[in-house]
DNA sequence: TTGACATGGATTGTTAACAATCGTTGGATT
DNA sequence: AATCCAACGATTGTTAACAATCCATGTCAA
């Protein structure tokens, strides 16, 4: 048996070059999604070099990564901070998600493998046990991630990438307008919505992803901000 | 009338930090858009810098936002490439298109300022007048352009984007899966788009922005492919 | 006490040299 | 003649030092 003569290049690099960088960038994406990273708060290089120990050069090409999905903001000689979203960008947002979202959820209905049914299950099923046991910040983050299954489950690329960005976004708005007691999700749509997925009811499907997110939408508060400074070894520190 | 005393900064960094680097990456996306770069065209960054006559940095961030967006595919240690979508990622595009743009023209119809078909009337006169005048390449552009005019005519940024991404990414699938002598938008559907907005006819609108993507997907053959390396030089270095 | 101003430290932006990888060319061997 | 192998050249990836900018501290004057 000799050793296989030709383990070419281990994998095609299929969107960022390197595992350390696509690492940095899923790591800052998360703590965004579960509004551990506040917005306005400083990215600072060396920190983040220090975090992830890295050099500087991965540290900038991730910060620019993100900078062009709108989830962090670049300023000149100033530094990178997380995005801080304003009113007008908040409605754009939702109003993106409000135009795409509802159709998507429709031909969901339309399609309605059984594996997909099965799959959005097992996420509610996952957000419910996170609510059970009070753990917020993962909670808040499979509340977010249950709308990426649903682009998920058309098997698009190109909607999944979309819809991605667009719920990340949310998580800032939210945490910016949000009123705090609130969950983000209101508890239990996302569960009428896969029932009306299950039923192939396209109609009824679109209609709640309409109201679910315009209820989301309703929670915000869209004139106080409040801004909380927060401590970076802490946030991305951990898993 | 005393002169503004502050003029802070020039400008605030939108998006890019640098002029230097958003026409880089405008350079290549118009010519791309244009179909004057063809997919899996190298873009060496020695000659990329000698063109634009800016440091390898610069460049390299510009690739790798291009790559960010689908347009360009950097392959580790063998440098950037123009994207080269296969038959799945076309598939996904025209799908997210056909998702998308549908509801968003539905909406314009329904919106219908005076404006807004001032500015479509005068871009469908502008693709009238390079057709007219046989600018192959300007009205490739025109004719992707449209698509990114509705979007504006939301006056949301950031279906804008989205936009912009998806078209400029179905240029490259044209380019690819299109039969040669055809357009890439079949000729007058754009009218007939305006027209349907115009009489404030949102069915008649989606209706016919659906058929129009359909019309456009229908004109690809999605078994060959052509293959034609082209020149650099010519293609980025004027306007 | 308050304001403006200058200086120092820290952080970001840039450049250039260095290291690593890949493709190719040339030669040797079968 | 064809194939394999090795060394070279070219291109990309990385690092480290340098330059420029901003922010804060502290000083001086009103």
């Amino acid at each position: 048996m000799a050793p296989p003569k030709q383990a070419r290049h281990a994998q095609e690099t299929s969107f960022s070059s390197d595992p350390d960088e696509k690492l940095i960038v899923e790591r800052i994406y998360n703590a965004v999604m579960e509004q551990r990273l506040a917005p306005n708060t400083k990215l600072s290089e060396s920190r983040l070099c220090d975090i992830f120990g890295v050099g500087r050069m991965r540290v900038r090409r991730a910060l620019l990564l993100l900078s062009s999905q709108g989830i962090v903001e670049l300023k000149s000689n100033r530094g990178a901070f997380v995005a801080c979203p304003d009113q007008d960008e908040a409605n754009d947002v939702f109003e993106a998600r409000l135009l795409i979202e509802p159709p998507l959820v429709r031909q969901l209905a339309l399609l309605r493998s059984a594996d997909l049914l099965e799959l959005l299950s097992a996420h509610i099923a996952r957000e419910d046990a996170a609510r059970a046991t009070q753990e917020r910040t993962e909670m808040i983050r499979l509340s977010g991630e249950f709308h990426v299954r649903l682009a998920e489950a058309t098997g698009n690329e190109v909607l999944v990438r979309i819809l991605r960005e667009l719920v990340t976004r949310t998580s800032l708005i939210v945490g910016l307008f949000g009123v705090s007691g609130q969950s983000s999700c209101p508890d239990d749509e996302h569960m009428g919505i896969l029932e009306a997925i299950r039923q192939r009811d396209p109609e009824r499907a679109e209609q709640r992803v309409k109201s679910h997110l315009e209820h989301i939408r309703s929670g915000l508060a869209m004139d106080g901000r409040k801004d909380r400074p927060d401590d970076l070894y802490n946030v991305l520190g951990e898993v």
